[in-house]
DNA sequence: TCCTTATACGGAGGCTGCCTCCGTTTAGCA
DNA sequence: TGCTAAACGGAGGCAGCCTCCGTATAAGGA
């Protein structure tokens, strides 16, 4: 084997528990939030607590992980939902999907606001800039195609849904709310 | 003894001992945030954690007990403030007073928002109302001194300065450039 | 195919905090 | 001064945090 070889790729093992590891916090702190048990997401992995440790050396890296792994798969939908013939239909399946991670994943969310460092800031800039780039692309597809008015913005459609999330959240059944809500507002963006 | 008292007074050690404990647990929740050991509170209040957990069986308990505490020194202090000469100034030293308040137990205000109950809504809802009142008190002392434009609200002032607290937070030094902004807001209300 | 070893795994163990339970102490009434 | 309801304090059992180190294994080279 080669012994000296400072840019080696991980393991497979090293990467599959990485991807399990994941996966279960995504669960567990979407719950649990800001307090929940790292043993647990260890024992939902099915990895040993030690290895949880060795891919996320505190809570706030997990965090991160877990965050940036979530908003890359909206960035991911956003620019497949490019080839859908009907651009405001591909807005609209787009801010359900982020809708439905606010519901599923508010632990997380809050999580993340507790513990504000340079390091996730950084992140959450980066983050934020990728996503509104890739919601900007489709709103210029579907303003391409005619079906909605040329004035709008990605930042109109992501302001509007972030201010309406945040503020309906503590109630039950918001989330329907706020569907019906965001289609009033695509439906009034739209060419009449 | 009078072996039956339903609704008798608490004894002199446990009215101390609770006060001992709401001041710990200001400095230690402060800082700490919504994990901080409670062990700790009841360490620096010089008393035992049974104690701690006889006073407050849960940390929810403990949380809102001392956020009313402090929240009820704000509307005291509103109260007192009505004796002032010049209402602008008075409102202006509320104000930071106010903000001093975030401040220093960011911790606590991060604490209350994590953990949202029935109960805490109720206590928020209430002592939100008792605030705007006395805010509302020393505007109208300032409208009435014919120093304050008549058609300012408490609601203008209270929300403006959550705002800016809130909008500005994470940086270093948030705290000198809120004060700024909310006397140049104040002065803007001023009657010229 | 097998050997070698860098890389990764797992969990025991020490520590801290949570919360309960109960024996001890004390405030305050008579 | 005596009595007792009320309050105190901390031991103890449990759970989670994180580190350390002996064991296992993926994968390059012979």
């Amino acid at each position: 084997m080669t012994p000296r070889n400072p840019a080696r790729e991980p393991r497979s093992d090293a990467r599959r528990n990485r991807e399990l590891l994941i996966d279960a916090a995504k669960v567990v702190l979407g719950q649990g939030g800001p307090g929940a048990s790292l043993e647990n997401v260890a024992r939902r992995a099915g990895v040993g607590i030690g290895t949880l440790y060795r891919h996320f050396p505190t809570r706030e890296h997990l965090f991160q992980a877990v965050y940036r792994h979530e908003v890359e798969g909206l960035i991911r939908l956003a620019t497949q939902l490019r080839e859908s013939p009907d651009g405001v239909e591909a807005l609209r399946s787009w801010m359900r999907a982020n809708v439905a991670l606010v519901a599923t994943k508010r632990g997380l969310l809050v999580a993340m606001s507790v513990t504000v460092t340079e390091d996730s800031k950084a992140m959450y800039t980066e983050l934020s800039a990728r996503l509104a780039d890739a919601v900007a692309a489709l709103v210029q597809q579907a303003v391409a195609q005619g079906v909605l008015r040329s004035d709008t913005t990605a930042e109109d459609l992501l302001h509007t849904m972030y201010a309406l999330c945040y503020a309906r959240q503590p109630e039950p059944g918001w989330e329907a709310q706020v569907l019906r809500l965001l289609d009033i507002f695509i439906n009034g963006l739209r060419t009449q």
